[in-house]
DNA sequence: TATCACCTCGAACAAATGATCAATTTATGT
DNA sequence: ACATAAATTGATCATTTGTTCGAGGTGATA
């Protein structure tokens, strides 16, 4: 009997008492008379030689490998990977990512903390993924002014206050226009006490909730069935615009634009967006994996809730 | 997407960070939101869940499951078992067995205890089996006197020493036969101040290390080639003793034997033997099969090492 | 809607584990 | 045989982990 063996004996012997028998290190030690440290050791080198093997059983239809490495790639906190129906369309498609998102959301929250929200029909699903809570510690903060180019802004303040109910939380509105129509009147606004008390808030907050915007389409522009100008979009054509986190405009690069559009935006900067600690970007779609890659490149977006098909397309490009 | 499918995936996120990525529960808690003494039960509800599992690499060749039942069955701190080439005979086996013995032994040995040694050929082997080692803090102890009917009985005494020589090791020696001529005799040299404090010193050790032995057969008596005598053996043999302990006689169910014999046996009494915190039994082949079941019946050792057929035959043998 | 049983939560504590260090032992080359 | 380098050892300390407890919340039932 060779001492090799001995040793190899005796490596799966603790192991044994340990991992399956759970034995503390302190009792393998006293029955197997060793010191404690000395099972410690043992147990590590039993580890490394793979005495004893760690596997893991994936719940089915997890994307959990390629959650991973976006997380690694992209530096983000945690990525949630839908496995969405129809997932070409973004038509339909937030209502399956929000439960995640609210998922997600909620348990981040301890109960003490703000939480900055944007708008949009994502974020509508998400507060409607939410089940009813008591927290009456958090505050839920409007983010952006609202845009309401066919039905009134007040949409958007109607938003926040929904989640805010919802949560039995405390709420901070916005009651303004997401875009002003030129810089003074946006000055204007800020200027408010109460709007910029609310601002100073949003900027402030624990977490932010948010979705990723493309471009729209030129027509819609022209039909009048966007807050944005003609001028406005021409601005960010030629800037090579992708689109926006939450009303702030990227090129692909993740770089913020500096038009005059930027100036009429009554919501956080962009620079205010990135100093939130954790920011949850809830976004998926074809016709967003341009927009979606350029925002995690931004680096404003800490949490990504997607579908698979967008997670993909991450994977493949071109690196951070 | 339903609320069980995230808490599983985040049970499996949860375990991939902790058991994978070696992430602290902490770590953990704090990237995704949560508390750390929540991670802490989510971890246990995915062993629970089986999203983790922990599987052993067996050497090959090791009855670890054996050795466990064994233990279990007899209240054993340790059983070793050696897979020996020819296990149906007795010649040999031991030395086969020594290593093993003399790696558990070793093992247990920090560097101040008392260990008490018996003798016989298995005894020898283990002794040729010990690595030099430098133990000056240990003592080794005779714990029965010798057995010389053919070569004189300093030969147990010379085992001791040779044992405390590669181990560095200090010895107490026992210079008296193992068994007396009459209870007067037993009972002078009892009285001898150095043998009574030897025996003093070796009820009291850590660790003790004795094989066990079968009844030898009657013609063995008949020509002489044994330290019993024929009265002696009738007497074993009308009480049903199946061997010995250390010289302690015991019939199947593990009971010491009250004979003339043990009263003019100079080494430790039943009582002693099993109030020694450790005692490592070294036995094996098929004829002694009965004997070691009722050692272990008698509750003296703690330790076993025997080979594949002796331990395939304790597991069948009748429980405890 | 009120009440009760059950659950879940995190704070505080106790236990278990891992890391660092100095001292010793072991192996190796001269 | 001796010196030096490498490896091992256990003591001590810091970190990590598990347990217990009371508070608060949830849901079922009358």
């Amino acid at each position: 009997m060779n001492p090799i063996f001995d040793h190899q004996r005796l490596l799966y012997r603790i192991s044994r008492d340990y991992y399956i028998n759970q034995m503390t290190q302190q009792e393998i030690a006293k029955r197997l008379g060793l010191s404690r440290i000395k099972v410690s050791r043992l147990l590590e080198q039993a580890r490394r030689e793979m005495i004893v093997s760690i596997t893991l059983n994936a719940p089915l239809g997890l994307m959990a490998d390629v959650e991973e490495t976006l997380e690694k790639k992209f530096g983000l906190q945690e990525v949630l990977i839908v496995h969405c129906e129809n997932s070409a369309q973004a038509a339909g498609l937030e209502v399956e990512l929000a439960p995640a998102a609210a998922e997600c959301l909620l348990r981040r929250i301890t109960g003490e903390e703000t939480i900055s929200v944007a708008m949009g029909r994502t974020m509508v699903a998400v507060v409607n993924a939410l089940p009813p809570r008591s927290l009456p510690g958090v505050s839920i903060v409007q983010m952006n002014g609202g845009l309401g180019y066919i039905v009134p802004f007040e949409q958007s303040t109607e938003l926040a206050r929904q989640m805010a109910a919802r949560l039995a939380a405390s709420h901070h509105l916005l009651h303004a226009p997401g875009i002003a129509a030129d810089k003074q009147a946006a000055d204007l606004f800020k200027k408010d006490p109460l709007i910029s008390s609310t601002l100073n808030i949003a900027a402030h907050a624990d977490i932010a909730i948010l979705s990723i915007g493309s471009m729209v389409p030129q027509e819609k522009i022209a039909q009048g069935h966007s807050p944005l100008t003609e001028n406005d979009y021409n601005d960010l054509v030629s800037l090579h615009a992708v689109g926006d986190i939450a009303l702030r405009y990227i090129n692909a690069d993740g770089h913020p634009l500096h038009t005059s559009l930027d100036e009429r935006i009554i919501g956080l900067s962009f620079a205010e967006l990135m100093a939130i600690p954790c920011v949850i970007a809830v976004a998926g779609g074809e016709e967003k994996h341009q927009v979606i890659l350029a925002g995690l490149k931004s680096g404003i977006p800490n949490v990504l809730v997607t579908d698979q098909n967008t997670a993909e397309f991450l994977l493949n490009a071109g690196g951070e």
